[in-house]
DNA sequence: CGTCATCTTGAGCTGCATCAACTGACGTGG
DNA sequence: CCACGTCAGTTGATGCAGCTCAAGATGACG
């Protein structure tokens, strides 16, 4: 299949923005479209990896099971996001699609090959990682030893963020893209404590509940307050 | 002052390893040596970035602090290892030397310029950064939802490792690099957590103390055991 | 020998995990 | 259309791992 990057929603926010038209579409002949249902499995841990993508439309999480078998999430990947590394014979992590997904997928030897020939492709991953790195650590910050209930806030700040249009204003309202159960898998918590904690934060005032999903942001300074 | 390559530590291992000769010469000349002591500070979280390093002997950590001015380390950098971010203005977490270090620091438009230069060195930082995004999620797994005792004894594992020449065993005896409290904000646990779980695998059997920071691995399998 | 920093050990308390029951939404099949 | 099962979420009761506070122990150094 061939992929026509006009119409491309993340065509300027990707990685492959950085390069020229005609480049873009030497690129786009070597890849291809991929679908993913909710919970299928792009990358299995373990497996050998010949392939990167670019992620679309929809949402990815990268995730380890520990030795009794519970996952823990360790990162998210929205569009534009990308995922594969070069310099690794398997995959160290899981990576699951959350919601149905599209990607953009390429062939082991063809990103590397692009990125030998577009130094601009390189510094457009370069930067990417270094994002990913610093996400993963502000993560790690925030599971390090904060409390249950800041844990909980700084996750519904950080969604709100995300949903919105602004980069400096969340958005009033917007829906979980997480079960409670991948909300404490993420945070390190349980199903429980995070149910619990999303109660509290809704009895303070900070937000409330809109149907099973929905989550409205009454009073963002309080929620982050809670998130310190 | 200028770098002279050729007695360099990690002249090997470093990203700048995958230059040709005159290739590194010249990038060394735009560069200087710059040595910390102890506790010294190479990056202050929110203050500007404008220069990277490769760091030559020694160790640092990357590390934020909370709201209640509590330290959490984030990252341990090894002899050549990189730090610095082109693409933020903003240094976002502290950069501090766990013991006295050596660096090749360059100013930022230096290894930018490089970058573009030689696609080999971009490849190369590429690879750096992802193995870093490794590791910070490994370690993320780690300090999500393991036990006191599982995080203490998978980090003195991981010192193990690290002090060892061969890649698969651990070496059999060691001094730590940190002490019990970086270890404690390393792992989100507290000094006397850290304190109690080493007595903990010593009474077991696992470890042995050799003086105030030395550690003998008595029984590696156990401590992998006790790690999982 | 005293001082200081680091580490260890003890005792009690707290926050989160665990186990368990209940609710509501949804889909399936009789 | 209703009975039933399933699944996600909520809430309650209880226990324990690790935090907190406190008191030594150990070692480095002047």
């Amino acid at each position: 299949m061939s992929l026509v990057c006009v119409e491309c929603p993340v065509r300027d926010r990707a990685a492959c923005a950085v390069l020229e038209e005609d480049e873009r579409n030497a690129l786009a002949r070597a890849g291809r479209m991929r679908d993913l249902k909710r919970n299928e499995t792009l990358f299995a841990a373990g497996e050998p990896v010949s392939s990167c993508a670019t992620l679309v439309s929809g949402a990815l999480k990268v995730a380890t099971m520990d030795a009794e078998g519970r996952e823990q999430i360790l990162a998210l990947i929205h569009p534009a996001g990308f995922v594969g590394e070069f310099f690794r014979p398997f995959a160290e992590h899981d990576v699951i699609a959350l919601s149905d997904s599209r990607l953009c997928v390429f062939a082991g030897p063809t990103m590397e090959q692009a990125i030998d020939a577009y130094p601009a492709l390189a510094r457009a991953l370069l930067r990417r990682a270094q994002e990913d790195l610093h996400a993963s650590r502000v993560l790690q910050a925030l599971t390090g030893k904060a409390s249950g209930k800041a844990r909980v806030a700084a996750l519904l700040l950080g969604f709100g963020q995300a949903a919105s249009d602004s980069p400096c204003h969340p958005a009033a309202q917007f829906d979980l893209p997480l079960s409670r159960g991948e909300m404490a898998n993420m945070l390190g918590l349980t199903i429980e404590t995070v149910s619990r904690q999303i109660t509290v934060l809704e009895r303070e005032g900070a937000i409330a509940r809109k149907g099973k999903r929905g989550i409205e942001l009454v009073d963002p300074a309080l929620l982050s307050e809670a998130a310190a």
